[in-house]
DNA sequence: TTGACATTTGACCTATTGGTAGGTAAGATA
DNA sequence: TATCTTACCTACCAATAGGTCAAATGTCAA
Protein backbone atom coordinates (compact mmCIF):
# COMPACT_ATOMS: atom_id res chain seq x y z
CA UNK A 1 0.00 0.00 0.00
CA UNK A 2 1.78 3.17 1.86
CA UNK A 3 5.16 2.94 1.08
CA UNK A 4 5.58 6.25 3.11
CA UNK A 5 5.27 4.77 6.49
CA UNK A 6 8.10 2.68 8.38
CA UNK A 7 5.60 1.01 10.46
CA UNK A 8 2.88 0.25 7.42
CA UNK A 9 5.95 -1.50 6.08
CA UNK A 10 6.71 -3.30 8.32
CA UNK A 11 2.97 -4.09 9.09
CA UNK A 12 2.86 -5.05 5.09
CA UNK A 13 5.59 -7.50 5.03
CA UNK A 14 4.75 -9.07 8.44
CA UNK A 15 0.52 -9.66 7.27
CA UNK A 16 2.06 -10.54 4.02
CA UNK A 17 4.41 -13.85 5.63
CA UNK A 18 1.72 -14.56 8.79
CA UNK A 19 -1.23 -15.07 5.65
CA UNK A 20 1.76 -17.43 4.26
CA UNK A 21 3.14 -19.31 6.96
CA UNK A 22 1.45 -18.54 10.05
CA UNK A 23 2.15 -16.51 13.11
CA UNK A 24 4.95 -19.02 14.11
CA UNK A 25 6.20 -19.16 10.64
CA UNK A 26 8.37 -15.79 10.38
CA UNK A 27 10.56 -14.21 12.35
CA UNK A 28 11.68 -10.49 13.02
CA UNK A 29 14.85 -11.39 11.16
CA UNK A 30 12.67 -12.23 8.06
CA UNK A 31 11.02 -9.02 8.04
CA UNK A 32 14.28 -7.63 8.49
CA UNK A 33 15.61 -9.15 5.61
CA UNK A 34 12.61 -8.08 3.34
CA UNK A 35 12.22 -4.68 4.44
CA UNK A 36 15.92 -3.25 4.81
CA UNK A 37 15.73 -2.68 8.23
CA UNK A 38 17.91 -4.18 11.49
CA UNK A 39 16.02 -6.67 13.67
CA UNK A 40 16.29 -4.21 16.63
CA UNK A 41 14.71 -1.49 14.97
CA UNK A 42 11.83 -3.84 14.40
CA UNK A 43 11.72 -3.97 18.41
CA UNK A 44 11.21 -0.19 18.24
CA UNK A 45 8.50 -0.18 16.34
CA UNK A 46 7.28 -3.44 17.97
CA UNK A 47 8.53 -4.39 21.26
CA UNK A 48 7.39 -7.66 21.24
CA UNK A 49 5.96 -10.22 18.63
CA UNK A 50 2.11 -10.35 20.15
CA UNK A 51 2.33 -6.51 19.98
CA UNK A 52 3.17 -7.16 16.09
CA UNK A 53 -0.12 -9.40 15.95
CA UNK A 54 -2.02 -6.92 17.89
CA UNK A 55 -1.47 -3.88 15.50
CA UNK A 56 -1.61 -6.38 12.58
CA UNK A 57 -5.51 -7.35 13.73
CA UNK A 58 -5.98 -3.88 14.83
CA UNK A 59 -5.26 -2.46 11.41
CA UNK A 60 -6.88 -5.03 10.05
CA UNK A 61 -10.07 -4.05 11.55
CA UNK A 62 -9.89 -0.96 10.05
CA UNK A 63 -9.00 -1.92 6.41
CA UNK A 64 -12.36 -3.95 6.95
CA UNK A 65 -14.39 -1.00 7.96
CA UNK A 66 -12.65 0.79 4.91
CA UNK A 67 -13.47 -1.83 2.79
CA UNK A 68 -17.28 -2.24 3.65
CA UNK A 69 -17.83 1.44 3.55
CA UNK A 70 -15.94 1.15 0.15
CA UNK A 71 -18.59 -1.94 -1.20
CA UNK A 72 -21.57 -0.28 0.75
CA UNK A 73 -20.94 2.77 -1.95
CA UNK A 74 -20.23 0.98 -4.24
CA UNK A 75 -23.61 -0.80 -4.98
CA UNK A 76 -26.78 -1.17 -3.42
CA UNK A 77 -27.27 -4.77 -4.13
CA UNK A 78 -26.69 -6.75 -1.53
CA UNK A 79 -26.35 -9.69 -3.48
CA UNK A 80 -23.90 -7.79 -5.91
CA UNK A 81 -22.23 -6.95 -3.05
CA UNK A 82 -21.78 -10.20 -1.44
CA UNK A 83 -20.06 -11.05 -5.19
CA UNK A 84 -17.58 -8.38 -4.19
CA UNK A 85 -16.81 -9.50 -1.19
CA UNK A 86 -15.77 -13.10 -2.36
CA UNK A 87 -13.63 -11.01 -5.52
CA UNK A 88 -11.61 -8.97 -2.58
CA UNK A 89 -10.50 -12.18 -0.66
CA UNK A 90 -10.21 -13.93 -4.03
CA UNK A 91 -7.01 -11.22 -4.37
CA UNK A 92 -5.40 -13.00 -1.10
CA UNK A 93 -5.85 -16.67 -2.36
CA UNK A 94 -4.35 -16.08 -5.83
CA UNK A 95 -1.32 -14.74 -3.91
CA UNK A 96 -1.11 -17.99 -2.04
CA UNK A 97 -2.56 -15.75 1.41
CA UNK A 98 -4.86 -16.34 3.67
CA UNK A 99 -7.66 -14.03 5.17
CA UNK A 100 -5.73 -13.14 8.56
CA UNK A 101 -8.18 -13.76 10.57
CA UNK A 102 -7.86 -17.76 9.31
CA UNK A 103 -4.06 -17.38 9.82
CA UNK A 104 -3.76 -15.81 13.31
CA UNK A 105 -7.41 -18.40 14.17
CA UNK A 106 -5.09 -21.52 13.14
CA UNK A 107 -2.27 -20.80 15.67
CA UNK A 108 -4.27 -19.22 18.12
CA UNK A 109 -2.94 -21.48 20.82
CA UNK A 110 0.58 -19.09 20.68
CA UNK A 111 -1.50 -16.02 20.73
CA UNK A 112 -2.03 -13.44 23.83
CA UNK A 113 -6.03 -13.55 25.13
CA UNK A 114 -6.17 -9.99 24.09
CA UNK A 115 -5.03 -11.06 20.34
CA UNK A 116 -7.64 -13.44 20.59
CA UNK A 117 -10.22 -10.98 21.76
CA UNK A 118 -9.15 -8.44 18.81
CA UNK A 119 -9.79 -11.78 16.27
CA UNK A 120 -12.97 -12.28 17.22
CA UNK A 121 -13.81 -8.33 16.69
CA UNK A 122 -12.32 -9.07 13.32
CA UNK A 123 -14.95 -12.23 12.42
CA UNK A 124 -17.82 -10.10 14.50
CA UNK A 125 -17.42 -7.10 11.86
CA UNK A 126 -17.30 -9.46 8.87
CA UNK A 127 -20.44 -11.22 10.36
CA UNK A 128 -21.97 -7.88 11.36
CA UNK A 129 -21.51 -6.54 7.60
CA UNK A 130 -22.85 -9.51 6.15
CA UNK A 131 -25.78 -10.25 8.19
CA UNK A 132 -26.93 -6.33 6.77
CA UNK A 133 -27.06 -7.56 3.44
CA UNK A 134 -28.91 -10.77 4.51
CA UNK A 135 -30.94 -8.34 6.36
CA UNK A 136 -31.75 -6.74 2.82
CA UNK A 137 -32.03 -9.94 1.13
CA UNK A 138 -35.04 -11.04 4.07
CA UNK A 139 -32.67 -13.91 4.52
CA UNK A 140 -34.50 -15.19 8.09
CA UNK A 141 -31.47 -15.73 10.62
CA UNK A 142 -29.53 -13.60 9.08
CA UNK A 143 -27.33 -13.48 11.94
CA UNK A 144 -26.85 -17.45 11.82
CA UNK A 145 -26.71 -17.60 7.92
CA UNK A 146 -23.72 -14.75 7.95
CA UNK A 147 -21.63 -17.15 10.11
CA UNK A 148 -22.19 -19.61 7.94
CA UNK A 149 -21.14 -17.42 5.30
CA UNK A 150 -17.92 -16.24 6.88
CA UNK A 151 -17.13 -19.76 7.87
CA UNK A 152 -17.45 -20.87 4.08
CA UNK A 153 -15.35 -18.31 2.89
CA UNK A 154 -12.79 -18.93 5.36
CA UNK A 155 -12.86 -22.67 4.83
CA UNK A 156 -12.46 -21.73 0.95
CA UNK A 157 -9.43 -20.05 1.06
CA UNK A 158 -8.16 -22.72 3.57
CA UNK A 159 -8.83 -25.14 1.18
CA UNK A 160 -7.61 -23.46 -1.84
CA UNK A 161 -3.95 -22.60 -0.08
CA UNK A 162 -3.96 -26.49 0.67
CA UNK A 163 -4.65 -27.20 -3.39
CA UNK A 164 -3.11 -23.97 -4.26
CA UNK A 165 -5.20 -23.21 -7.04
CA UNK A 166 -7.25 -20.30 -6.77
CA UNK A 167 -10.71 -22.33 -8.82
CA UNK A 168 -11.43 -24.46 -5.65
CA UNK A 169 -11.64 -21.15 -3.93
CA UNK A 170 -13.67 -19.49 -6.60
CA UNK A 171 -16.03 -22.71 -7.00
CA UNK A 172 -16.89 -23.29 -3.55
CA UNK A 173 -18.04 -19.76 -3.54
CA UNK A 174 -20.20 -19.61 -6.40
CA UNK A 175 -22.01 -22.50 -4.87
CA UNK A 176 -22.20 -20.76 -1.92
CA UNK A 177 -23.44 -17.49 -3.47
CA UNK A 178 -26.14 -19.61 -5.62
CA UNK A 179 -27.44 -20.57 -2.00
CA UNK A 180 -28.13 -17.08 -1.00
CA UNK B 1 -5.86 -44.08 21.78
CA UNK B 2 -3.05 -47.19 22.14
CA UNK B 3 -1.22 -46.80 24.77
CA UNK B 4 0.86 -49.67 23.62
CA UNK B 5 3.10 -48.04 20.64
CA UNK B 6 5.91 -45.70 20.89
CA UNK B 7 5.38 -44.48 17.52
CA UNK B 8 1.49 -43.95 18.13
CA UNK B 9 2.29 -42.18 21.33
CA UNK B 10 4.68 -39.66 19.58
CA UNK B 11 2.14 -39.14 16.78
CA UNK B 12 -0.48 -38.71 18.93
CA UNK B 13 0.88 -35.79 20.92
CA UNK B 14 2.82 -34.32 17.78
CA UNK B 15 -1.06 -34.31 15.97
CA UNK B 16 -3.00 -33.04 19.63
CA UNK B 17 0.25 -29.83 19.54
CA UNK B 18 -0.35 -29.39 15.61
CA UNK B 19 -3.99 -29.16 15.96
CA UNK B 20 -3.36 -26.44 19.18
CA UNK B 21 -0.78 -24.42 17.71
CA UNK B 22 0.04 -25.40 14.22
CA UNK B 23 2.93 -27.10 12.55
CA UNK B 24 5.28 -24.05 13.71
CA UNK B 25 4.14 -24.33 16.99
CA UNK B 26 5.24 -27.01 18.99
CA UNK B 27 8.95 -28.31 19.19
CA UNK B 28 10.36 -31.85 19.84
CA UNK B 29 11.14 -30.82 23.56
CA UNK B 30 7.41 -30.33 23.87
CA UNK B 31 6.72 -33.72 22.71
CA UNK B 32 9.76 -35.10 24.66
CA UNK B 33 8.31 -33.34 28.08
CA UNK B 34 4.90 -34.38 27.24
CA UNK B 35 5.52 -38.22 26.87
CA UNK B 36 8.71 -38.86 29.18
CA UNK B 37 11.16 -39.66 25.99
CA UNK B 38 13.91 -37.95 24.85
CA UNK B 39 14.66 -35.95 22.07
CA UNK B 40 17.08 -38.02 20.13
CA UNK B 41 14.48 -40.93 21.13
CA UNK B 42 12.07 -39.05 18.88
CA UNK B 43 14.74 -38.35 16.29
CA UNK B 44 14.99 -42.09 15.69
CA UNK B 45 11.62 -42.79 15.13
CA UNK B 46 10.89 -39.36 12.88
CA UNK B 47 14.48 -38.46 11.83
CA UNK B 48 13.04 -34.98 10.54
CA UNK B 49 10.01 -32.77 11.51
CA UNK B 50 9.12 -33.12 7.84
CA UNK B 51 8.87 -37.02 8.41
CA UNK B 52 6.63 -36.45 11.27
CA UNK B 53 4.45 -34.37 9.48
CA UNK B 54 4.22 -36.70 6.88
CA UNK B 55 3.87 -39.77 8.73
CA UNK B 56 0.61 -37.61 10.81
CA UNK B 57 -0.98 -37.00 7.48
CA UNK B 58 -0.47 -40.68 6.40
CA UNK B 59 -2.12 -42.23 9.80
CA UNK B 60 -4.57 -39.30 9.49
CA UNK B 61 -6.01 -40.70 5.86
CA UNK B 62 -5.81 -44.10 7.63
CA UNK B 63 -8.19 -42.77 10.56
CA UNK B 64 -10.09 -41.21 8.28
CA UNK B 65 -10.43 -44.32 5.80
CA UNK B 66 -11.34 -46.79 9.01
CA UNK B 67 -13.75 -43.79 10.25
CA UNK B 68 -15.67 -43.62 6.60
CA UNK B 69 -16.00 -47.59 6.88
CA UNK B 70 -17.60 -47.59 10.50
CA UNK B 71 -19.86 -44.67 9.74
CA UNK B 72 -20.82 -46.48 6.24
CA UNK B 73 -21.86 -50.04 8.47
CA UNK B 74 -23.10 -47.55 10.85
CA UNK B 75 -26.19 -45.99 9.20
CA UNK B 76 -27.23 -46.36 5.27
CA UNK B 77 -28.93 -43.07 6.00
CA UNK B 78 -27.01 -40.34 3.74
CA UNK B 79 -28.34 -37.72 5.98
CA UNK B 80 -27.66 -39.17 9.44
CA UNK B 81 -24.19 -40.29 7.83
CA UNK B 82 -23.60 -36.43 7.33
CA UNK B 83 -24.45 -35.72 10.43
CA UNK B 84 -22.12 -38.33 12.23
CA UNK B 85 -19.35 -36.93 10.17
CA UNK B 86 -20.11 -33.49 11.79
CA UNK B 87 -20.36 -35.11 15.14
CA UNK B 88 -17.24 -36.36 14.74
CA UNK B 89 -15.24 -33.04 14.11
CA UNK B 90 -16.78 -31.70 16.97
CA UNK B 91 -15.39 -34.20 19.62
CA UNK B 92 -11.94 -32.46 18.42
CA UNK B 93 -13.60 -28.76 18.49
CA UNK B 94 -14.66 -29.53 22.05
CA UNK B 95 -10.88 -29.81 22.85
CA UNK B 96 -9.57 -26.68 21.20
CA UNK B 97 -8.27 -28.23 18.43
CA UNK B 98 -8.74 -28.10 14.95
CA UNK B 99 -8.89 -30.72 11.76
CA UNK B 100 -5.43 -31.48 11.39
CA UNK B 101 -5.72 -30.64 7.46
CA UNK B 102 -7.13 -27.41 8.52
CA UNK B 103 -3.84 -26.89 11.07
CA UNK B 104 -1.85 -27.90 8.62
CA UNK B 105 -2.94 -25.90 5.84
CA UNK B 106 -2.67 -22.81 7.78
CA UNK B 107 1.24 -23.38 7.09
CA UNK B 108 1.35 -24.96 4.74
CA UNK B 109 4.31 -22.61 3.38
CA UNK B 110 6.76 -24.32 5.42
CA UNK B 111 5.62 -27.55 4.47
CA UNK B 112 7.27 -29.94 1.91
CA UNK B 113 5.63 -30.36 -1.54
CA UNK B 114 4.94 -34.09 -0.41
CA UNK B 115 3.13 -33.44 2.54
CA UNK B 116 1.57 -31.24 0.67
CA UNK B 117 0.45 -33.56 -1.73
CA UNK B 118 -0.65 -35.77 1.05
CA UNK B 119 -2.63 -32.88 2.67
CA UNK B 120 -4.43 -32.51 -0.66
CA UNK B 121 -5.21 -36.33 -0.36
CA UNK B 122 -6.64 -36.05 2.99
CA UNK B 123 -9.16 -33.28 1.84
CA UNK B 124 -9.84 -35.56 -1.50
CA UNK B 125 -10.59 -38.27 0.91
CA UNK B 126 -12.78 -36.16 2.79
CA UNK B 127 -14.35 -34.82 -0.61
CA UNK B 128 -14.78 -38.27 -2.00
CA UNK B 129 -17.04 -39.71 0.91
CA UNK B 130 -19.38 -37.02 0.84
CA UNK B 131 -19.31 -36.86 -2.97
CA UNK B 132 -20.74 -40.38 -2.50
CA UNK B 133 -23.34 -39.65 0.02
CA UNK B 134 -24.54 -36.56 -2.02
CA UNK B 135 -24.85 -38.75 -4.40
CA UNK B 136 -27.49 -41.15 -2.63
CA UNK B 137 -29.01 -37.69 -1.86
CA UNK B 138 -29.72 -37.61 -6.10
CA UNK B 139 -28.00 -33.43 -4.65
CA UNK B 140 -27.05 -32.26 -8.64
CA UNK B 141 -23.12 -32.06 -8.77
CA UNK B 142 -22.18 -33.91 -5.83
CA UNK B 143 -18.50 -33.07 -5.86
CA UNK B 144 -18.91 -29.05 -6.16
CA UNK B 145 -21.22 -29.64 -3.55
CA UNK B 146 -18.75 -31.75 -1.25
CA UNK B 147 -16.07 -29.41 -1.30
CA UNK B 148 -18.50 -26.70 0.10
CA UNK B 149 -18.98 -29.05 2.81
CA UNK B 150 -15.90 -29.87 3.82
CA UNK B 151 -15.08 -25.74 3.15
CA UNK B 152 -17.55 -25.18 5.14
CA UNK B 153 -17.13 -27.66 8.13
CA UNK B 154 -13.18 -26.70 8.21
CA UNK B 155 -14.42 -23.33 8.26
CA UNK B 156 -16.62 -23.88 11.31
CA UNK B 157 -13.72 -25.37 13.02
CA UNK B 158 -11.73 -22.11 12.65
CA UNK B 159 -14.38 -19.94 13.72
CA UNK B 160 -15.04 -22.22 16.84
CA UNK B 161 -11.57 -22.20 17.66
CA UNK B 162 -11.43 -18.35 17.51
CA UNK B 163 -14.04 -17.83 19.61
CA UNK B 164 -13.07 -20.53 22.19
CA UNK B 165 -16.73 -21.75 21.67
CA UNK B 166 -18.04 -25.35 20.59
CA UNK B 167 -21.81 -23.94 19.85
CA UNK B 168 -20.00 -21.67 17.18
CA UNK B 169 -19.35 -24.85 15.42
CA UNK B 170 -22.62 -27.13 15.85
CA UNK B 171 -24.70 -23.87 14.72
CA UNK B 172 -23.04 -23.46 11.80
CA UNK B 173 -22.99 -27.36 10.67
CA UNK B 174 -26.62 -27.36 11.43
CA UNK B 175 -27.59 -24.98 9.63
CA UNK B 176 -25.12 -26.07 6.87
CA UNK B 177 -26.78 -29.47 7.13
CA UNK B 178 -30.32 -28.05 6.95
CA UNK B 179 -29.05 -26.81 3.23
CA UNK B 180 -28.79 -30.46 1.88
C1' DT C 1 25.56 -67.40 26.61
C1' DT C 2 26.19 -65.08 23.01
C1' DG C 3 25.42 -62.34 19.10
C1' DA C 4 22.34 -59.36 16.57
C1' DC C 5 19.27 -55.93 16.36
C1' DA C 6 16.01 -52.55 18.37
C1' DT C 7 15.54 -48.83 21.46
C1' DT C 8 17.00 -45.15 24.33
C1' DT C 9 20.23 -42.09 26.38
C1' DG C 10 23.68 -38.22 27.57
C1' DA C 11 26.47 -35.03 25.58
C1' DC C 12 26.92 -32.09 22.20
C1' DC C 13 26.49 -28.95 17.93
C1' DT C 14 25.16 -25.01 15.02
C1' DA C 15 21.80 -21.72 13.71
C1' DT C 16 18.13 -19.05 14.93
C1' DT C 17 14.85 -17.26 18.14
C1' DG C 18 12.86 -13.11 20.52
C1' DG C 19 14.81 -9.56 22.96
C1' DT C 20 18.18 -5.98 25.33
C1' DA C 21 21.94 -2.39 26.04
C1' DG C 22 23.89 1.42 24.66
C1' DG C 23 24.83 4.64 21.28
C1' DT C 24 24.24 8.14 17.41
C1' DA C 25 22.80 11.44 13.80
C1' DA C 26 19.01 14.47 12.53
C1' DG C 27 15.38 17.28 13.65
C1' DA C 28 12.10 19.51 16.67
C1' DT C 29 11.40 22.39 20.75
C1' DA C 30 12.53 25.55 24.30
C1' DT D 1 22.27 27.36 22.38
C1' DA D 2 20.70 23.53 25.16
C1' DT D 3 17.77 19.82 25.46
C1' DC D 4 14.62 16.37 24.03
C1' DT D 5 12.65 13.12 20.73
C1' DT D 6 12.51 10.23 16.74
C1' DA D 7 14.42 6.72 14.17
C1' DC D 8 17.50 4.10 13.53
C1' DC D 9 22.23 1.41 14.40
C1' DT D 10 26.07 -2.11 16.30
C1' DA D 11 26.93 -5.46 19.49
C1' DC D 12 25.32 -8.59 22.31
C1' DC D 13 22.48 -12.12 25.16
C1' DA D 14 20.13 -16.42 26.99
C1' DA D 15 17.07 -19.72 25.37
C1' DT D 16 15.47 -22.72 22.08
C1' DA D 17 15.31 -24.73 17.50
C1' DG D 18 16.20 -28.99 14.83
C1' DG D 19 19.60 -32.37 14.62
C1' DT D 20 23.92 -35.73 15.36
C1' DC D 21 26.61 -39.38 17.42
C1' DA D 22 28.71 -42.78 20.22
C1' DA D 23 27.63 -45.37 23.97
C1' DA D 24 24.48 -47.87 26.86
C1' DT D 25 20.56 -50.85 27.54
C1' DG D 26 16.81 -54.03 26.39
C1' DT D 27 15.07 -58.10 23.77
C1' DC D 28 15.13 -62.33 21.78
C1' DA D 29 16.56 -66.22 19.01
C1' DA D 30 20.32 -69.70 18.21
Amino acid sequence: MSQTNTTDRLLDEAQRLVQLGGFNGFSYADISKAIGITKPSIHYYFPTKQDLALELLRRYRRQLQNGFEWLNSSTQDPKARLTLYIQFFAGLVKDGRLCLCAALAADAGSLSAQIQLELQGALEDKKTWLAQNLTILKISEPNRQAALFVATVEGAMLLARAYNDLSTYNTICQDLLERF
